[in-house]
DNA sequence: GACATAATAGAATATCTATTCCAATACTCT
DNA sequence: AGAGTATTGGAATAGATATTCTATTATGTC
């Protein structure tokens, strides 16, 4: 039933990736996509009700894709939640460009459809709870304190270090692993 | 010799700081700021030649009111220019928006005029400086990796979380200081 | 082989907004 | 007062690009 398809949404997500990693966001033209894919634009439109929704697709994707992994590790080791950060980043380098160098509000302007929507609240919802479930494993209560000084340990610090090198398109460094490393032992003492 | 000025460049940029702030950079429209400060649009070509020169001038602006107290601090205390992040942040709500949700790479396009040009490498190399400086107080030899860490304890640590928090349009709660106090303690002591 | 349909093709359209441009004003200086 | 000029005022223009729309082309089914 129906034409077999040329191309695939990969093809056009990982395209659109690539295009903002390396040109920044405002490079991503529908038309501009097409010809890197050698695709119509039709297509993409056959595909995508709008650059917003491909945009958020994109977004999601990346989202998922690292968070599954973070929250996962995060289940049994802090420690290594907060190295793997810095692993994903090496070996993500365009997605870990748009994900730390972008903020979704500025890559979408209008609403979402609905189905994308579930899926961000989804994830919002998953980071929450295993950020809160970490951080009660580690200091016996989830207050907002401690929620905060665990996402400070095992990400915020990690992130803001690893965007540096990022946005002047360089790879961190190895020690960027002492710094961070340091930090946790610091921050995430026991009894705090 | 010719006409009072009604309106005055800062206004121009306050308002539009505020815009960035508040509404996002895609907000930032000419006429959506002529209407904000009740002026033509004519008189906001008059004072700047383009949208990105009036960014630019804006971004400027706010890097070297930043920037400029904190090298300051930084030149006798370490801990105290730290600290002075999480201040400025709470004290600047917009102007720290602007900093640290954007990335001037992306907030223009085409090329600056040749004076902002300057103003922005000044500002570069006075950053470089200040930093290898006070590495060297500290650590003895201003190695790269040393540079690297200084700057993490003292920028990217404290810039990362509080940009969560800017973010999520709160402002950073007191016991961040905590957070970032405790990093720095981590990962500055001497003889490194 | 004809039909139904999924997908490609890409030209035409619609929209948004930066920028230009030309008057109209109000101020200073002589 | 008149000349010269900086500035306001805002309508008209230009350019970019997202989106629509109407073929056209394959592919599976009967």
């Amino acid at each position: 039933m129906g034409r077999k398809a040329y191309f695939n949404n990969e093809e056009f997500i990982n395209s659109a990736i690539k295009i903002i990693a390396e040109e920044g966001l405002g490079a991503l033209t529908i038309a501009g996509l097409s010809t890197r894919v050698t695709a119509p634009v039709g297509s993409v439109y056959h595909r995508f009700p709008s650059r917003d929704a491909l945009i958020a697709e994109l977004w999601l994707n990346i989202i998922e894709s690292f968070q599954g992994e973070w929250l996962k590790i995060l289940q049994t080791d802090g420690l290594k939640a907060m190295l793997f950060c810095m692993e994903w980043v090496r070996n993500h380098p365009n997605e870990a460009r748009v994900m730390l160098l972008y903020r979704i509000d500025d890559l979408t302007s209008g609403e979402w459809p609905e189905n994308l929507k579930k899926r961000a609240q989804k994830l919002s919802g998953e980071l929450q709870e295993g950020v809160a479930a970490f951080t009660k494993k580690q200091f016996g209560r989830a207050t907002k304190e401690n929620i905060d000084r665990t996402f400070y340990a095992i990400h915020d610090a990690p992130m803001g270090i690893l965007r540096r090198y990022l946005q002047n398109n360089q790879m961190p460094p190895r020690y960027v692993a002492d710094f961070i490393l340091e930090t946790y032992e610091a921050v995430m003492k026991k009894t705090k």
